[in-house]
DNA sequence: CTTGGCACTCGGGAACACCGAGTGCTAGTC
DNA sequence: GACTAGCACTCGGTGTTCCCGAGTGCCAAG
C-alpha cells in the first residue's frame, strides 16, 4: 500500500512543515526535495497518504499536514534521532559540571534542555524511593524538638522540624541517631518502613514514645515525597508556538504536578532509557502538544524522568537528540557524586 | 488645578477600564457613576486630566484610557487597600497552615497568591544572610568526603559535598563538628566569614589542611547563596491578559531570575513591610508591567519579599490586599516554626 | 460653571472582488 | 501500468470600499 516512494513524500512533508510552519504543497514538494517525479505524481501519493489518515488538508487548495499518524509514522520509521554537534556536547559537558548540588543539577538541566530544544524542558526530581540512606541527622533545636536531616546517596536532602512528646536530653539524642543510622545507613528508602517497624521494641520502654514520634515523622517524609517534585522551563519558548488547545492549558498543566507527571510518563518497566514520544492525542491531557521524554539515573538504577514538551509540529528527530544526550550526562554526573 | 470632581473622574475611569477593559467614554461614565454633571462637564474635566497627563486616548474619537501617571495617582491617593473577605482569610490560613518545611511553605504560598490575585505571583525564598546559624553538621560519607550541613533558625537547609585534601577518621571529623558549632551556634549569617577567620591557628597544625578545605567552602555556600532563589507561580494567568511588551518577555523576565530581583526590588530600609507599588514605566525592566510587592518575614527581621505581576490595568485595591495579607501570614507561619 | 446641541473624526466591521496556490481529473506519453 | 502535462475548479487570504456609531471638541445658551 505504501511503496517507499510515498513514504519519501511523507517523510518530506514532515519535514518541510516542520521547517516552514505551512501546508506543503506538491509544486514545493517536487522541487525542494530532489523526489524526481512530477508534481502530479506527489499529488497522487499525497492522496494515497490522504486516504490512509497520514496527512491532511486544512482546507481545500491548501496544501497537507500531516496528521498525529503521520507524525508516529515518521518518528517510528523515517527518521533517526539526530546526534548532538560536538560544540553542542561541549557546552552542556561544561554547563552541568558546574552544578554544586542536587537542586543545581536539577536547574541546570532544565534550563540546558529548554535552552538546546527551545521548547519547554521539565525534568522531574530524582525518585527519593529508589535511593537508598546515606546518613540520618538528628539535630537538636531546643530540648523539645529536634530536626530530622535524612540524606540519600543521591544528595538530596529531606529535613522536618520535630516536636518531642517529652524533654529529651543531647546525649539520647545522640545515641537515637547511632541507633537509627546503624538500622538504616545504606539501605533503600523503600525498605525503610519495615526495617525501622520493630525499632521500638528493641529499644528501653522510657525511650518508646520519642521513637515512635520520630519515625512517625521520618515515615511520613517518605511517603509524602513520594510522588516526586517536578520543575520546568522554557516557558518563554511557548509564546510563539501556536496550539491548538490554547496557551492558556499548556501553561496550567505545566504548573500542575500530576499532570506534568503523567504527561511525562511512567518509566517503562523493560527499557527505561529508551525515548519515549507521545504525540499529540496519544497524551493524557493536553491532546495538542507533543512530549518526547526518557528516563535518567546512573547504570540501570533509573531514578527520573525528564523531557520536553512542544508542540505537534517540532523537530522530532533533534529534539529526541537533545533529550537524549542530556540525559545521558546527567545520569553520569549523578553517578559520579 | 485638579479638583475634587476631577479626581472623581479619574477614579472612575481607572475603575471602569480595569474592569472593562475598554476605553472609557464621557457618557458612560456620566451614568455609571452618580457623578451628577452631564456627559459633556465631564468631557471638560477630561480634557484637563487629558491636558495634564493622567489619561489618554488610544485614538481619536475613542474613550479615555489612564496613563501610568493615573494610575499612580490613582494608587496614591484615590484608592484604598481593599482587605479580603473572612472566607479569604480562611482559605490562607488553612492552607498555608499544612505546610511541612520551608520550601513548602514558599511553594503553598506562591501558589496561594497566584490564585487569589489572578495574576502571576513571585516569591523570593528568605534571605540567608539575616538568618543565623542553628547547627552545622558533617558527615561523613567515606573516608575522604563529608557532607557540610548548614542549618539556619529559619528551617532552611543547605548542603555540599566537600572532597578532603586527606584520609580523616569520623572522631576527627566529629571533633571539627563540636568545634563548628561551639563557634557559629546562633551568630548571623553575616558574621560567620569573621569568626571563622582565625579558627585554623586556633587548632592544631594538622588540623588545618582540612578545616580550611571545609571553610571555604562554608563560605563559598553563604557567598553564593547571597542572591536567592525566586519562585513563581499563575503564570497561565498571563495567557488572557495582553501585554505591550509581548507576552514572550514576561516569560523570559519570570525565568530570569536576576530580573525577577530587580523587579520585586529591594526593602526599602525604612519600612521594609510597606507595599511597594511599580507601575508600567516605573519598572526597571518590563515596563508594560505593574508590580505590587512588600517585605515578608517575622517582626522586624524582614527576610524576603513576594508580590504580584500583571498588566497594568490590573485591580490594586484587591491586588494589594491579597499581597499585603499573604505577607502577613507568611510571616507569622515562619515566626511560629 | 454647566449643559444641550452639533459637526467632525476615525476605528472597526461588513460586503465584495480578486488573486493565486493548490487540488483532482483526464488524456496523452514512455 | 506508471508517470506527466494540462486544465478547470475551489477557496482562503488580502485589499478596497463603504458605512455606522461611539466619542469628541466646540459653541452658545441657561
Amino acid at each position: 500500500m505504501l511503496d517507499d516512494r510515498k513514504l519519501a513524500v511523507l517523510r518530506a512533508i514532515v519535514e518541510d512543515y516542520v521547517s516552514t510552519n505551512e501546508p506543503v504543497g506538491s509544486k514545493a514538494l517536487a522541487e525542494r526535495h530532489n523526489l524526481k517525479v512530477s508534481p502530479a505524481t506527489v499529488r497522487n501519493d499525497m492522496a494515497a497518504l490522504e486516504e490512509e489518515g497520514y496527512i491532511t488538508q486544512p482546507h481545500t487548495s491548501a496544501g497537507r499536514v500531516p496528521t498525529d499518524k503521520g507524525y508516529r509514522l515518521f518518528v517510528d520509521r523515517l527518521s533517526q534521532v539526530k546526534p548532538l554537534s560536538a560544540a553542542e556536547r561541549r557546552a552542556i559537558e561544561t554547563f552541568l559540571a558546574g552544578a554544586v548540588d542536587l537542586d543545581d543539577v536539577v536547574t541546570r538541566t532544565v534550563r540546558l534542555l529548554a535552552q538546546l530544544t527551545r521548547q519547554v524542558a521539565v525534568v522531574q526530581y530524582p525518585t527519593l524511593t529508589r535511593s537508598t540512606v546515606r546518613h540520618v541527622e538528628l539535630v537538636p533545636l531546643n530540648d523539645r524538638r529536634v530536626m530530622l536531616v535524612l540524606i540519600t546517596n543521591t544528595g538530596r536532602v529531606e529535613q522536618r522540624v520535630i516536636e518531642l512528646p517529652e524533654v529529651v536530653e543531647d546525649t539520647r539524642i545522640a545515641h537515637l541517631r547511632a541507633v537509627l543510622n546503624a538500622c538504616l545507613d545504606g539501605c533503600g528508602l523503600s525498605n525503610v518502613p519495615e526495617l525501622v517497624a520493630d525499632l521500638p521494641e528493641r529499644l528501653p520502654l522510657e525511650d518508646r514514645p520519642v521513637v515512635a514520634t520520630i519515625l512517625s515523622v521520618l515515615l511520613e517524609t517518605l511517603v509524602e515525597r513520594h510522588d516526586e517534585k517536578i520543575v520546568f522551563a522554557g516557558a518563554a519558548n511557548l509564546a510563539g508556538a501556536d496550539f491548538s488547545t490554547g496557551l492558556r492549558d499548556v501553561l496550567e498543566a505545566l504548573e500542575e504536578q500530576v499532570v506534568l507527571m503523567r504527561l511525562l510518563g511512567e518509566t517503562s518497566t523493560d527499557t527505561p532509557s529508551a525515548l519515549t514520544v507521545r504525540i499529540g492525542s496519544e497524551n493524557p491531557y493536553l491532546r495538542g502538544t507533543s512530549i518526547v521524554a526518557t528516563g535518567y539515573g546512573s547504570g540501570d538504577n533509573q531514578l527520573a524522568r525528564l523531557g520536553v514538551l512542544g508542540p505537534t509540529r517540532m523537530d522530532y528527530p533533534v529534539t529526541m537528540g537533545a533529550v537524549r544526550a542530556v540525559a545521558r550526562y546527567v545520569s553520569q554526573i549523578l553517578a559520579a557524586s
